[in-house]
RNA sequence: GCCGAGAUAGCUCAGUCGGUAGAGCAGGGGACUGAAAAUCCCUGUGUCGGUGGUUCGAUUCCGCCUCUCGGCA
């Protein structure tokens, strides 16, 4: 797994393929430390649906970028990439190997590729408001196509985040948005575990871990959050698990439907992210454990 | 047992005034460079329950049969 020039193991794969329990056997193995590449698993109190690893079950191992957030905080891939590399580094100073263990695919894209993303900005007032006056369906993408066709080409019409995104970017630092990407190769000190699964059982496997989450207590875990003060506006209450209780225990759904829902929504998810691994080089996919 | 309603895509159903059918959901595929568990795009052939009849032609009309769901016994 690790050698003299890679002494960073990522471990990747669909939600539920049991990623996390991989790497703490092979951080006890390989005197490692993990790094969770893992975008609501960062909030502290989502702890049930994001299936996060408890300090029992973490055994020793030093587990980073796990509960380093409050869930009205924002999060983000730069700040992910950033403080990994960091953390690596910090590793390597210990003299210890790091294993980057997550499901978040952009997350792990940017790590792996290096993504440099454009400096942070603040939104200047005035844009903000030309973006919001731009409220009809197409307009925000006809604006783009004026400023920036190549993106505008890339991104279709009804995206409105991603263009709303392209927008913000082209107009606060000047350059189009399309030209801030740089194509980078793939990181040398890195070697990439995938874990596989046939899609039927992992369906199976997503449906059953979504009933053992209620019985976990899932529910009690969003009603405190609820009462807390946090609600959809917040980033963190957009996670899959989270989103639908929210709606359950707010009355617009039955706990049967939030139920399936969540199932549903976890299986596109897990879809999607074996969209984006496809497109991963030199990953040496491996059958998922049996759980 | 009688009366009524129904049987069409994996599911829920629409439809064809007779020219072999289409939506939603599920499922499948894809995009992705500071929200990504987000956001968005593409993708629908199935003995139209069985059988006989009318017809150039029936999933559509008629008869019978089977099954399902109501109501009455």
């Amino acid at each position: 797994m690790f050698s003299k020039t890679k002494d960073v193991l990522v471990i990747l794969g669909a939600t539920a393929t049991g990623k996390s329990k991989l790497a703490i056997k092979i951080a006890k193995e390989c005197n490692a430390i993990i790094i969770s590449a893992d975008a609501y698993q960062v909030y502290k109190g989502l702890d049930i649906g994001t299936a996060k690893v408890t300090k029992e079950k973490q055994q020793g191992i030093s587990h980073y970028l796990i509960d380093i957030k409050t869930p009205d905080e924002r999060y983000s891939a730069a700040e992910f990439v950033q403080r990994s590399q960091d953390i690596i580094k910090h590793a390597r100073q210990l003299k210890k190997k790091s294993i980057v263990c997550g499901g978040t695919a952009l997350y792990l894209h940017g790590f792996l590729y290096n993504y440099q993303f454009p400096e942070k900005h603040h939104e200047h007032e005035k844009i903000t408001q030309l973006l919001n006056s731009l409220s009809e369906k197409h307009e925000q993408w006809a604006y783009l196509k004026k400023v920036d066709p190549e993106a505008a080409k890339n991104i279709h019409p009804n995206n409105h985040v991603r263009i709303r995104r392209a927008l913000s970017v082209t107009l606060n630092t000047g350059v189009p948005f399309s030209k801030q990407a740089q194509k980078s190769s793939l990181r040398k000190d890195v070697a990439i575990m995938g874990i596989s699964c046939l899609r039927d059982t992992l369906y199976q496997r997503i449906n059953k871990r979504v009933d053992k989450m209620i019985q976990q207590g899932l529910i009690e875990e969003v009603y405190s959050l609820y009462k807390s003060g946090y609600n959809q506006k917040h980033q963190a209450l957009q996670a899959i698990g989270y989103k639908e209780t929210l709606a359950y225990i707010t009355g617009s759904l039955t706990k049967e439907e939030m139920i399936e829902r969540i199932k549903k929504n976890t299986r596109h998810f897990a879809k999607r992210q074996e969209t984006w691994f496809k497109k991963f080089e030199q990953i040496n996919w491996h059958e998922a454990p049996h759980s």
